[in-house]
DNA sequence: ATGGTAGCATCGCTA
């Protein structure tokens, strides 16, 4: 089985380069961020045509999340479905989960944070406190689940180009780094991490400004996380850096590239 | 130190 994510910073801008990767990376699982869709106005029959039902989660300009599987989708949630504060908090779109195959599939993006002064900084750390609250409790780490997405948040020094550039800014601070060690506290695992846990400056993001792709400018804050029965499972992970590329009189790509998790995971025949 | 680009509900905001 194959599972990736991909903020695709626009799916109406994206929509070909989108289907193009599909046919050619052949993802089971695929997590969209950024789709900035309203739900009504998300291009189902493209993904239906190629084999894909699609979960999605949007309110139109900014946001929007999508699943889109070819191994079955059932018991979808669009955004917190529990957890203390769950009427709270501004109504954004930035969180579903599904069923795929057995695993309770999240596609998130985290809020940016803007910087560690900006009213939208505890908003970050708020949100992804919501965030393990609502998937980890009433769960045991035994339940194969995984989280993907945006974290908006470089997990260690090596997964940014310069960590010298980085100090005091946002995405490397102790206290979102602290947050996500909340999630792998709980059980889950870094699937990149499980393939290259030794390699550094393996990015995800690249600024699309002052050449920062060209020049290895990046960040690595588009993770999978999985519980142990899934880690248990990880073969292989890849960035698709050459879905970063702008080829030729192509649409333009997306500041991200998408993340592929490969399991030696049982997919059986497809359910709805 | 600044600015660099992209998307959008475009002349201001988000990233």
């Amino acid at each position: 089985m194959r599972l990736a994510t991909w903020n695709v910073n626009s799916l109406k801008a994206r929509l070909p380069k989108v289907l193009d990767w599909l046919e050619y990376a052949q993802p089971d699982v695929l997590c969209m961020q950024e789709t900035k869709l309203a739900d009504a106005a998300f291009p189902t029959m493209p993904f239906a045509g190629l084999g894909y039902e699609v979960a999605h989660h949007g309110e139109g300009r900014w946001n929007g999340v999508a699943i889109a599987s070819r191994v079955g989708l059932g018991e979808v949630s669009q955004g917190f479905v529990s957890g203390p504060g769950s009427a709270d908090g501004p109504d954004e779109a930035r969180l579903v989960t599904a069923e795929c195959a057995g695993i309770r599939v999240s596609s998130v993006y985290v809020p940016n944070g803007r910087s560690l002064d900006s009213e939208q900084y505890p908003l970050k750390l708020a949100w992804l406190e919501r965030l393990r609250t609502d998937l980890t409790s009433g769960l045991s780490p035994e339940t194969p689940i995984a989280i993907c997405g945006d974290f908006n948040i470089a997990p260690e020094d090596r997964d940014v180009y310069d960590a010298a550039k980085f100090v005091g800014a946002t995405h490397v601070s102790e206290a979102e780094r602290s947050a996500l060690r909340a999630l792998t506290d709980w059980g889950l695992a870094d699937a990149f991490r499980c393939v290259y846990p030794h390699e550094g400056k393996l990015f995800t993001w690249w600024d699309y400004r002052a050449g920062d792709f060209h020049n290895h400018r990046g960040m690595r804050i588009d993770l999978v996380l999985v519980s142990p029965p899934v880690r248990e499972a990880v073969r292989y992970a890849l960035v698709d850096r050459e879905a970063r590329k702008g080829l030729g009189s192509e649409a333009p790509p997306s500041d991200h590239a998408p993340l592929f998790v490969d399991l030696d995971w049982a997919i059986g025949p497809a359910s709805s």
